[in-house]
DNA sequence: AGCTATTTATAATG
DNA sequence: TCATTATAAATAGCT
């Protein structure tokens, strides 16, 4: 709404997104808080940031009770659900995101980034395992190239018993025409 | 908030704050929408008119279960802020999982397994990014080198000095034997 | 974090 | 409630 007009729907520029984020958070609490007061009604707003932080507004006093609690901190959260669902769903949360980070890294050592701390056989381990993974995508081109001429011949296969097909057509056709104009030429001769 | 400015204060005449409540509400849930879409956050959103009707919305579609729910009572509202926590913690427990196995299936594929399905295009991709990787490694396995030489060769020079200083030392002994063994000889001889 | 050119939201009115 | 419109408010792109 401004400088430019955009088109709603999600900013992919990080630092962007956060401003937007901030901005327009703080718009829609004080539209919610006008609203609440102007038309007396009663309004409770959570909004949880991709991040997972949340922000929270309720107009009432009673309503207020809930956001005083603040239910982001893990602390809170493990006192809020008690049960040992809770907790196991936080630590398998826990170990995921763990998983995730290693799963990161190993990509990046792959893709040859984060090798500082490797010994050289680490990094000929490494070595052997892209020529693997390079024979293996060679050999995996190689089906498809194969592949792809495969369909190419069949197609050429048909396409020349189409012309085929087509040159005979003429032929006929040129016939036709041929009888058509001899049978024309004997009708205005035999008029004469 | 046009033609005039007004006061951030319950509106006294109802049939305008009747129409203020439809108008500012429907402004509301459109940022409410704006917000989630742009940034990509999680909210949910309760309004009560003052005669209690209950208007709301939920960005998620698994938080969109609880806009069914009929919340009327704080002690509702209460269990919906619970109930939306957790599907808040189990949302980011499916994003997690799936982000894992992109990851996961990224890094089968750099090993050049799970290809099935990629085009010859693809295929070439990866192989000019496994390329770049063996190259960066390359890179890295010679400066590990260099390392490991530099750190030999500085070995190999303090072993050559201490070599030398073992020598001079070995001398010296030999030398003090030799006087020793003179002495001793000396001895004996004026013993007889 | 602040500025401002624009876009949006909306109070008043019909 | 719906449409219009003049104006207040929100905010995207900059710095």
């Amino acid at each position: 709404m401004t400088r430019r007009k955009i088109a709603i729907k999600k900013i992919e520029n990080l630092a962007a997104r956060q401003v937007a984020f901030s901005k327009r958070r703080k718009g829609l609490f004080k539209k919610a808080k006008e609203l609440s007061t102007l038309c007396d009604a009663e309004i409770a707003l959570f909004v949880f940031s991709a991040s997972g932080k949340l922000f929270d507004y309720a107009s009432t006093s009673t309503m207020r009770v809930i956001e005083r609690r603040n239910l982001c901190s893990d602390v809170n959260l493990a006192n809020t659900y008690q049960s040992s669902l809770e907790v196991q769903v936080e630590g398998e949360h826990f170990k995921l995101n763990k998983e995730l980070k290693e799963k990161a890294h190993e990509l990046r050592q792959l893709y040859g980034e984060e090798l500082q701390g490797l010994t050289l056989r680490d990094l000929r381990k490494l070595e052997v395992l892209l020529d693997t993974s390079l024979n293996r995508i060679s050999k995996a081109k190689a089906e498809a190239l194969e592949q792809e001429i495969s369909i190419i011949k069949k197609e050429e296969a048909r396409l020349m018993e189409e012309n085929q097909r087509i040159n005979q057509v003429e032929r006929l056709e040129q016939d036709q025409d041929q009888s058509l104009l001899a049978t024309s030429f004997t009708t205005r001769f035999l008029l004469r």
